[in-house]
DNA sequence: TAGTGGTCTAGACCACCGC
DNA sequence: CGGTGGTCTAGACCACTAG
């Protein structure tokens, strides 16, 4: 690795030494989970103060490339092992199988997981999400909110809303809907599903979401708002996932005519 | 504005300004484009020295949430409209209407694009592509690299690569490959696409991406990954494509069985 | 030129980790 | 305990913007 800068150059100390580790991992000198210099250790080899190394630390940082942790030391990230969901995870096959959406995914690639239920019931519908449901604004949808985990590793916090009309009374409002998911029951309810529509949109986390899914800094997350729609082109459903970016690829199939 | 930290808080002074300006920002004291104090004020009302309000304003714009504009004072970001990319935009009925894929988002929005093509012409397929196109690594494809704006803001990156066994001699190979884009070449040169697969990522830019979308400190990027296969399920192109993820809303239609 | 953000230093103290 | 990262200060100088 360069230990040295380039005073004459006009880009900044600070950068100079990013630049140095960049190319320390990209090159494969230091590979994912090596060590990185010590603060003290890039101090004296870079014969700068420490404000300028950790300038340059905390640029990787928020770049996703490094992860520091308090006392051990500042590690290269390693991309973790990326789960698939698969466009097909709705098909109707796989309810009648009894499997929730979730579970098709997980299921085909061997992973186990587990559901935190943060609250299941009814409330006001958020302005954005009546929108799409096709309900007034302020009216009582039913909401679900929970929280997928692979082992101790938060992945994703879903929240589902359905019209308090459709879900009242029904196993769409208890905790656990039984196999199937709530997807199962929704038709069950009398309305068959055609299609979901999905949006899909990254961005840097909010403070709340930074915490609820562990996130290290310089990890975005990706944004799935989903409607589902019956055959009579009724939204009967909408779900609106955060997931963190780098554990996730999203795939679609999509027709040519 | 809250302008006093809680000493006896065990959360950091610049964290506690970081949160006074967000909860500024979110009950809309500060609106979007509006000015935020100075660090010399902030220094002031806050009572620190000048790294710790940087701290904090270093930590919002990692988030996204503010811009700094240098002599001339740091801002809250301002979510410019997104663009759609709706799943329908490979319809061979576009094709045939002579539009390319980009092309029929931005007219469907009234928005202008110029195209500003970096690169064509054969070279050595990356590795990643050449699994997915189904060819030997190592062996010719052509490139097709360039980037997309809207006026004087660019959108994306996108660089195809097709086989060169099928675009050598074609107009595949042109700077401009003519009306309905190249996927109407490559069904000229006798492969009738059948279908598309798309993997949808997001993540934190690469140093050269943020140069070349322009991109704000704390904007990720999402990257689609296409795969482009014939009647007979062959591949004949993949496309790999780097967008600013603040611009743009991928739209997804799926059926139910 | 005054005001702004950007960089850097030298030094201090704290909190966490692992031996 | 020594080594690590995390926070903070006080002060300096630079580069950019606008009047």
């Amino acid at each position: 690795m360069r230990t040295s800068i380039d005073p004459t150059s006009d880009r900044s100390a600070y950068k100079q030494i990013a630049d140095a580790i960049r190319d320390a991992v990209s090159s494969g000198e230091l590979g994912p989970g090596a060590k990185v210099p010590s603060e003290a250790e890039l101090i004296r080899s870079f014969g700068v103060a420490q404000g300028t190394v950790r300038n340059a630390l905390n640029l990787l940082r928020a770049e996703g490339l490094l992860r520091a942790e308090h006392g051990r030391g500042v590690f290269v990230r390693d991309r973790p092992p990326m789960q698939r969901k698969a466009s097909n995870r709705f098909l109707r096959s796989h309810r009648d199988a009894g499997k929730a959406a979730y579970t098709v995914d997980a299921e085909a690639q061997g992973i186990k997981h587990e559901v935190e239920v943060f609250k299941v019931g009814p409330d006001v519908v958020p302005d954005e999400i009546a929108e799409r449901l096709g309900v007034p604004t302020g009216s009582t949808v039913l909401v679900r909110s929970r929280r997928y985990l692979h082992g101790s590793v938060p992945m994703e916090i879903a929240t589902s809303y359905v019209p308090w009309s459709i879900a009242e009374g029904t196993p769409i409002a208890e905790e656990n809907p039984g196999p199937g998911g709530i997807y199962a029951r929704i038709e069950d309810a009398g309305h068959r599903l055609a299609r979901f529509s999905e949006d899909v949109t990254a961005r840097m986390p909010m403070p709340d979401e930074s915490k609820a899914l562990h996130l290290p800094s310089g990890t975005p997350v990706m944004r799935v708002l989903r409607t589902a729609y019956d055959t009579d082109d009724m939204a009967v459903e909408v779900c609106d996932t955060v997931m963190t970016a780098d554990l996730f690829v999203l795939s679609y199939e999509l027709p040519a005519d």
